[in-house]
DNA sequence: ATGCGGAACT
DNA sequence: TAGTTCCGCA
């Protein structure tokens, strides 16, 4: 194991360091990260050219449920063990949201941050955003909305847009939680649960549906510890998305629902064998049409829809 | 069953 | 702040 942990200390802090800084969805935000959430555990990250796949392992293989829509408790319970941490890196998740996410692994990065002005384009400021996809151009009124509440920062914060610097902030930022942005988006990288309870339904556009909604929420809620979780609180968490810029609905698709950026180095599972890395960054070119598609799943809608 | 956004609350 | 809980309504 230690090997593996060298490698992985090794990828995450390359990772780190193309993270300087990115910008979330539109929004700005300054966060606190925390080391493992979810951790998974990478037996074998490789280290391609920055990025790293991952096979998580921990969890005994579910069976595969054909009941039919509900899942049982059993493979919720793990799939949520995975969730909950078995493993041993804390690799993976912070590269993905990080930033002014989740910084920290040590106390490599840091910041809070980064504050982002934000105008009627959309985002700006500092955003760098060569490490988020952001898959419109037009924010919806929505968001404009929003824009305009938040001009005014409270705080001035510095502004940091620097990448490495690195404060020492709270070195050790435990019990910080995902956002459940940051959840689903590792939820869609988690093969204990990516095709199953929630899959992409056009990984280009950011478009993924909560194939078991109920299964999803009650994964939120064991990570939030609110046994009560359901689809209809976590909804309302969603829907408060879209006037953050986060999230868009897809109208007419139940539970489907859509990233207005994704990182950019998401992996993305679009099915059996085959995780898939998406760096193609499409300035853009707005047709997206890349062959990406090997999968055997239905990856059958592409509601162009971006509202 | 979903989806929606207001309002109060943590 | 980022949801969580509850609600009336579609």
């Amino acid at each position: 194991m230690s090997f593996s942990v060298f490698l992985s200390n090794l990828v995450t802090f390359c990772v780190l360091k193309m993270w300087a800084y990115t910008d979330c969805p539109a929004v700005t935000v300054e966060e606190v990260p925390h080391p493992h959430l979810l951790s998974y555990r990478d037996d074998h990250q490789q280290l391609l050219k920055g990025q790293h796949t991952h096979t998580c392992s921990i969890l005994p293989s579910l069976e595969p449920c054909e009941s039919g829509e509900e899942e049982t408790m059993e493979t919720l319970v793990a799939a949520d063990s995975l969730l909950t941490m078995d493993c041993v890196d804390t690799l993976s998740l912070e590269q993905h949201y990080s930033q002014a996410f989740l910084p920290s692994l040590g106390d490599v990065i840091a910041t809070p941050v980064a504050q982002v002005t934000v105008s009627a384009e959309g985002v700006v400021g500092a955003v760098d955003q060569s490490q988020w996809h952001s898959l419109h151009k037009e924010r919806p009124a929505a968001q404009l909305q929003a824009k305009k509440r938040s001009k005014k920062p409270r705080h001035q914060r510095a502004e940091s847009p620097t990448p490495d610097i690195k404060v020492k902030k709270n070195k050790y930022n435990k019990g910080h939680t995902l956002y459940l942005w940051q959840f689903l988006m590792e939820l869609l990288q988690d093969r204990q649960v990516c095709p199953r309870y929630i899959k992409w339904t056009d990984p280009q556009a950011g478009i993924f549906k909560l194939v078991n909604s109920k299964a999803v929420a009650r994964l939120w809620g064991k990570h939030k510890n609110k046994p009560d979780m359901n689809y209809e609180t976590m909804g309302r968490a969603l829907r408060y998305y879209y006037q953050r810029g986060i999230l868009n609905k897809v109208e007419g698709q139940r539970l489907v629902y859509q990233f207005t950026s994704l990182p950019k180095d998401m992996i993305y599972i679009t099915d059996g064998d085959g995780v898939k890395e998406e760096e193609d960054d499409d300035q853009d070119n707005s047709g997206n049409e890349d062959g990406v598609s090997d999968d055997s799943d239905m990856v059958s809608d592409h509601s162009p829809s971006l509202k």
